[in-house]
DNA sequence: TACAAGTTTCAGAAGCTTTTGGAAACATCG
DNA sequence: CGATGTTTCCAAAAGCTTCTGAAACTTGTA
């Protein structure tokens, strides 16, 4: 027998799974942080694997991932040789964790790219004329607006995490009466 | 023979393109647009090709899918059968574009979702009790406190799309005089 | 030390996404 | 209308990612 309860937490999970591979997340890594999210429970590898239809390996695998991002905590009981698992929570401390892990894995690399790009048509700059120059210096410049746009960014994102999540709500009355 | 600025390019096509995929976005489509966004001059399929070694279908199809999003325009010109394509060059426009395309997708199916499943289990919780009614009402929080945080993200989305980016700029530097 | 319970690893299998290349559809011009 | 050049579609192939299951490993216990 399938509760309404069960019904609904597997759709939850499976929209959440689906969420996450539009995200460059796997889907069961998604799945389980799903299932442990909404668990009022931590729960071992095998209520994973029973609960979501994974082989242990991939119960593990995922798992670990899952603790790596800091979105999951091992939780031991005592006289009890099983590791069992909860997810983080408070939703404001998951999005800090995400955007941190993003940021590092995607933002970062590209701000490296465009600096090193641009040094490489530095010196070509000076010495280049006609089409040529032209072309350069487009480039040169669309390389600027992108990196001044994704500094830009990061500082927003900066001031969000710091300001926390009163910050950004007495933020947006501000703005909201501002435009009555 | 290669100068530097192929050289830059590549890179930076390259590394646009590796980003694209931890963005569901697949890396062909990703480096299309970031050869259209660095060239000087509207550019062919046969350019497209040529520049990025890809097939006439793969570039027809990644190129529909950019103009799909938005973030890529055809252009005719006089006296030439072929199509032209151009990426939006305005950073803050693409910003913007991408955005939407990404909460059009992501953040409202999830939304649509948490509103299905609260609903699923709203009758449940009248005339559950014991553990069962715990279960169901930690799953409930959950699913609020969830809501709750995307519907801020997104106000707080849509703020920064209507002020631009002179208003975060402005906002920024606010931010930064308040704390010295 | 041997054993039991639990966890991690990894090579191969399965499944999914992307790409190719050719055929069909479409558009334009004389 | 037919010739010509361009774009789109699609089925098969390639490539990539994820998953499985069994073996290796770790840790605690007697």
């Amino acid at each position: 027998m399938t509760t309404t309860l069960e019904q609904s937490q597997a759709l939850f999970i499976r929209r959440w799974g689906t969420m996450g591979s539009s995200w460059g997340i796997s889907r069961t890594m998604a799945e389980i942080h799903a299932l442990l999210y909404i668990s009022d429970r931590p729960l071992c590898t095998d209520d994973v694997m029973q609960m979501l239809q994974v082989s242990r390996g991939n119960a593990s695998m995922n798992l670990r991932q899952l603790l790596n991002w800091g979105l999951v905590r091992r939780i031991h009981t005592l006289g009890d040789r099983k590791d069992y698992f909860a997810a983080e929570t408070d939703v404001w401390q998951m999005f800090q964790t995400i955007i941190r892990e993003r940021r590092r894995r995607e933002v970062e690399p590209i701000l490296e790219t465009i600096d090193r790009c641009r040094q490489m048509v530095a010196q070509d700059l000076r010495g280049a004329r006609g089409a040529e120059r032209a072309a350069i210096e487009t480039y040169h410049q669309r390389l600027n607006e992108l990196h001044g746009f994704l500094d830009m960014m990061n500082a927003l994102l900066n001031g969000v995490l710091d300001v926390g999540s009163g910050g950004v709500k007495r933020a947006l009355t501000a703005l909201h009466k501002l435009r009555g």
